[in-house]
DNA sequence: GTCTATAATTCGATAGAC
DNA sequence: GTCTATCGAATTATAGAC
């Protein structure tokens, strides 16, 4: 049996590292994120991100590890389900920076945009199955919840579409919930 | 008075790096489109690149120029209105690689986002203008149609999130049409 | 564990011959 | 107009001293 290991003294220092890897990720992008600009924002040494992670590919794969916490939603009544939920992506989205790494890196970096498909297969869909009573619709409603919550976060955040990105939190968020309970609830067109 | 210059033979290739450039920026993004990678596209030497445009920029400039050519809706059924413009939207992306290019560059390129956000307010918000009969809401609406189309552009071109991208079409703009007409004409929620 | 030095590429951009 | 040669900078990654 195996006991938990004491944390070592470099876990802090890889921890260190991870974060300011979520940072310049979310920030750049994966390309403009530098090795170097990584090491100097945790006040480190370029050549010990080589030694804890390896290369790029494998820290980029440990700063962008992802849990969309989907909420307990069997309390909430069947009409608020849209607006719970577009409260809930966009309160991820704000409160870690994750999010932001992966879709700016998911643009140009073929793993990114894996991970991606991951998370919406692995999080997003499997949480929209324990909702919707048809298996095979649900697939493709939480697929298209995510066109407008993935829309909206690129608009009001990467681009910053004046509009969208001045729009009040809680005028967008009841837009979106219109929308996302329409996905859930509306029948085939 | 000035009469139409006579084309020039260096016209030609000027084009042939132009489109070169624009599939480039479309596949990669803004960083990972070398010069380089144009130029043999092209089957054109590199230094004609700077030559006739300068510098990477003003490459990507010249490459991003776009129109998205809104239609005439001057004729469709106002309960037709959402349809009618994601079909439009979806067959422009399908037609020309540029929007796929500004998105992609967008995402990390400065400059690109800056063109997305002109493309919006020149051309989106000045057509929802022209349909909306209230011109402050008009900005807001239109952002949010906006949201819903690039959002469904990210998952079924860019990310090729498998629901999305495997979608037909037809049901694809039916129920994104639903959504557009949600934005254009239901009242604030 | 930490850091210096540097290898090996690759990129945008320039100079200049023809 | 076209192309060769190359500069100078930046990058990931490695080797090895301490």
């Amino acid at each position: 049996m195996m006991s938990t290991p004491r944390p070592r003294r470099s876990d802090a220092t890889r921890e260190a590292i991870r974060l300011a890897a979520r940072e310049r990720f979310a920030a750049n992008g994966y390309e403009r994120a530098t090795i170097r600009a990584i090491a100097a924002d945790a006040d480190i040494d370029p050549a010990m991100v080589m030694r804890y992670f390896g290369n790029k590919e494998k820290l980029f794969a440990a700063a962008a590890e992802f849990d969309l916490r989907m909420p307990d939603v069997s309390a909430v009544p069947t009409g608020r389900l849209g607006v719970t939920l577009a409260a809930h992506f966009l309160g991820r989205w704000e409160s870690d920076e994750t999010l932001n790494a992966l879709l700016r890196a998911a643009v140009t970096h073929p793993a990114a945009a894996e991970r991606m498909r991951e998370i919406f297969a692995s999080q997003v869909a499997t949480f929209a199955a324990t909702i919707l009573p048809d298996p095979t619709q649900a697939t493709a409603r939480a697929a298209l919840i995510s066109t407008q919550m993935l829309g909206a976060a690129l608009c009001r955040f990467v681009l910053e579409l004046p509009p969208v990105a001045a729009m009040p939190r809680e005028e967008l968020i009841a837009w979106l919930g219109g929308t996302i309970q329409r996905y859930l609830t509306a029948a085939r067109p």
